[in-house]
DNA sequence: TATACAATTCAACGTATGTTGAACTATTCG
DNA sequence: CGAATAGTTCAACATACGTTGAATTGTATA
């Protein structure tokens, strides 16, 4: 089959796109801000108070989740020096539908399904 | 209130137990592991084999994904040599549902929502 | 103009982690 | 018994990463 090769590299691209939300994600601090940003747009200082963390520990971790998309800036029109952090809902959204696709219990399939279904068993041979 | 402290550690709780798993998860050579194992129960010499990885590292990754409890193994009765590895369905579901009310977009609220609600307001005080 | 404030950037540190290669255990097969 | 097989454990390494403290940028305020 022609599409073999494009569709394993198509899901190679999507694993490796989810490893990396996910890595961003793997992070007490960071799951923290995400889930105050979640309660609303806030400031770096805001974050900063509510977690006990300097300043700029929270803007290392705003830069991770805004790298991959899932938080974005803007500044405060009146007064340039505030900026506020937001949750990106189709990135969110995004996110949502590849885990739920990826980890679909529906997806676990049981060993011996296939067998006898292909020239390779589902079984590995317990001989060279 | 007198559960206010209670309800936040255990969200505390959940959300480090949460994010021990994505840490667990964010790495692709283990989703590699993982998707294979929703494909059917395999043993460490399949996976080192399809994904040209050493037997040791297939140990080593799969005992993170153990740790976990997202993988169990099992001995083969006949030849205690091969270990069968497979997902471990109730846990795969307990993540899912961690994860989709964690990162549920309906939860993402708008700034200014309770504003006047509360003696202390939505947006941070200007000044000290 | 000098001070205060919001936020980022930079350098440095210790720790955690993925990978590698070798050694080791336990069981089956010739 | 000796060789092969499946798998783990151990030591070592380079890299990645979270945290800290200080310096820096840009804007508002007294």
């Amino acid at each position: 089959m022609l599409n073999y090769s494009v569709a394993a590299q198509l899901e190679t691209i999507s694993l490796e796109w989810l490893a990396e939300r996910l890595k961003v994600l793997a992070e007490p601090n960071r799951l923290r801000i995400f889930s105050l940003l979640m309660d609303g747009v806030r400031c770096n200082c805001e974050l900063s108070e509510a977690l006990a963390m300097p300043p700029n520990l929270i803007s290392h971790h705003l830069s991770k989740l805004r790298s991959v998309g899932l938080v974005d800036a803007e500044r405060d029109k009146s007064d340039p020096r505030w900026i506020y952090y937001s949750i990106n809902r189709a990135a969110l959204e995004a996110l949502n539908a590849a885990f739920g696709s990826f980890f679909a219990p529906d997806r676990i399939q049981p060993r011996w399904l296939t067998v006898g279904h292909n020239t390779r068993s589902a079984a590995p041979s317990r001989r060279a």
